[in-house]
DNA sequence: AATTAAAACTAAACCGATTTAGCATATAAT
DNA sequence: ATTATATGCTAAATCGGTTTAGTTTTAATT
């Protein structure tokens, strides 16, 4: 069980650790290591388990074979599915994935960054906080491989794979109106996000396509930091005279059920009294009471197609031609909208 | 923005590179660098913003500030919650951490663990299948740091952090007798994990404290590659006669989510029916209907306990002392138990 | 037999750090 | 003045691989 290195396999076969090297590499045949030494040295190499010390190639090589993924919080449903197809994906081209949660601070996600980049990560998958103008810009200066996802920097040229905010709040909010709802509310957070920003427009271009009044009192952008506080004033505001808002699209997943709990305990009816619509999906949404109308994101594409694009990025492959994807996301109908 | 190295700062500053590694790495004083130096070396490697390379490092000094994590599934809300404690747990001590998902397969299991090894991950923390005895006992021999994460090998001694599966599942059981259920069913998983295991026993000791007879009948071991199709059955068996259970208790929190849907298809009503608790807490659990009495683990404590561990184990720090922790699980009682 | 070409292999540099062992120089002690 | 001690610093080895630029051996050609 002691542990084997390229110089051992070189001794005891009595070749040059070169060839060893060469062989294990599959880089026999190209530089003409005959077949019987060459058997000699995957047999070997075989049976004693070897397996290269990934910082000695890693150094040598000027990569790691590992790419970093920055997200919000780990632990969160959206990203944690991400990252689960995220890595099994990475693992199909050898990659391993390091992960960190900047918990929407630029400051530490610019840190985050800097360990990564320090580990010699081959690539980034970045959710980025998008106040980080500087770190995405000087990743673009160097050439440095990196996807960024569910978020855009609109104004730079970068990779990316994000959902069709927009288009999917257009749809919750057609879906709302077409059942006949006519005072919308809408509860998001402050538009740090670009995302945010497309869930708003969203909304209001929906709503001006129906030919209704925009009322900026039924739009509440809470902060980032007080939103759990803040939902519940303004979920009051909503739903008392003057707004009475019949109805209200949560732009996250979280904000819906922070939301929910607040009218149960304001005692109104969902969706008698107010139905609701969920940009974006949460494992138990279909068992709640009423079962929630969700804007689902294609979270296995979105994964899956992040890792595609910085894997032909990092390889130079350009075998993926479209690196700018933006996926449509799509309604489940379920009670809570009235439906 | 070009690199630096520590080449490149010994070469400008006159110094050997020995002189500036000792001072950036606080050795500075105890290998008597004059203060003048000292504060030249790193004036000049802040101003130029120098950072090690963490594989150079990494190598040489046979160490890579790295732990490696192996769980069934990240994207499963409870890993991913544990996932992101062990994170910022891990951050806080200077490390970062590769993940990578094992789906329940022991085969994928031993991969993975080869794989972080060969990337030289200073320890592991792993929710094993429990049926790769031979990794877990190469680890040990080699003395390798690691610690098992809601898993144990009964008969091996090893550093752990479990909550304790059978008093959860005993405050759970007693919870439904108390209320006068008495025909209890029970839906698990194949015992392969000592956690289920220890589950089953909860509910099967309790039922005895209770002087209640057991009727295997009422006990659904589901397989863990098919529980999706068989807990249709195990369910459809026990409301109807001969069993028709006024309670079960699910073990795990996706088998209540997929026993609560089926409940509902046959139309089932909960708690007034069948009353029903849940080992295991998920996001929305509150806002189900009925929400769901669950057995609630410590996810933080989980995560932040098995860094400490590991990390002190890694570091030969010999300061925490007890490295086999059982944490307590507390009830949440909510409708679905019919409380 | 001499030349050339191809096949098979290897020494040594390199990746970018850390660390050991030791060399000057300055200061203090005898 | 000589020796011992401290101070301040560095050359070179090392970690475990990859890769470049050869070298040696064998086979083929003239």
């Amino acid at each position: 069980m002691k542990k084997i290195y390229l110089k051992d396999i070189a001794k005891d076969l009595n070749v040059s650790k070169t060839a060893v090297s060469l062989v294990l590499n599959n880089k026999g045949n190209e530089n003409k290591i005959s077949q019987i030494t060459q058997k000699k040295i995957l047999e070997y190499a075989k049976k004693h388990n070897y397996a290269a010390n990934s910082l000695a190639r890693g150094l040598s090589r000027g990569k790691s074979e590992t790419i970093g993924l920055i997200i919000p919080e780990i632990s969160d449903d959206h990203y944690a599915k991400i990252a689960g197809h995220i890595e099994r994906k990475a693992k199909g081209y050898g990659y391993v994935v390091v992960y960190a949660s900047s918990n929407k601070d630029p400051k530490n996600e610019t840190k985050l960054i800097q360990s990564m980049l320090n580990r010699q990560v081959d690539g980034l998958i970045l959710a980025s906080t998008q106040q980080n103008s500087e770190d995405i810009d000087m990743l673009l200066e160097n050439n440095y491989p990196f996807v960024l996802v569910d978020r855009i920097y609109p104004e730079k040229e970068t990779n990316y794979v994000v959902v069709d905010n927009f288009g999917g709040v257009q749809k919750a909010t057609e879906h709302l109106l077409n059942l006949g709802r006519r005072k919308i509310g809408f509860i998001t957070l402050e538009p740090g996000l670009e995302a945010m920003r497309q869930r708003l427009l969203g909304y209001q271009e929906t709503l001006k396509q129906f030919n209704i009044n925009l009322n900026n009192d039924l739009v509440k952008e809470l902060s980032n930091e007080d939103y759990k506080v803040q939902i519940k004033e303004a979920l009051e505001d909503l739903v008392s005279s003057p707004n009475s808002v019949d109805s209200i699209i949560f732009s996250t997943h979280y904000l819906t059920s922070l939301g929910l709990r607040e009218l149960r305990r304001l005692k109104i009816e969902v969706p008698h009294e107010v139905a609701i619509v969920s940009f974006d999906e949460r494992g138990a949404f279909d068992l709640v009471d009423p079962p929630i109308t969700s804007i689902k994101q294609p979270g296995s594409e979105i994964g899956e197609l992040s890792v595609d694009i910085l894997i032909d990025e990092i390889q130079g492959n350009k075998s993926v031609v479209d690196k700018t994807r933006m996926l449509e996301p799509f309604l489940i109908v379920r009670k809570s909208c009235g439906a």
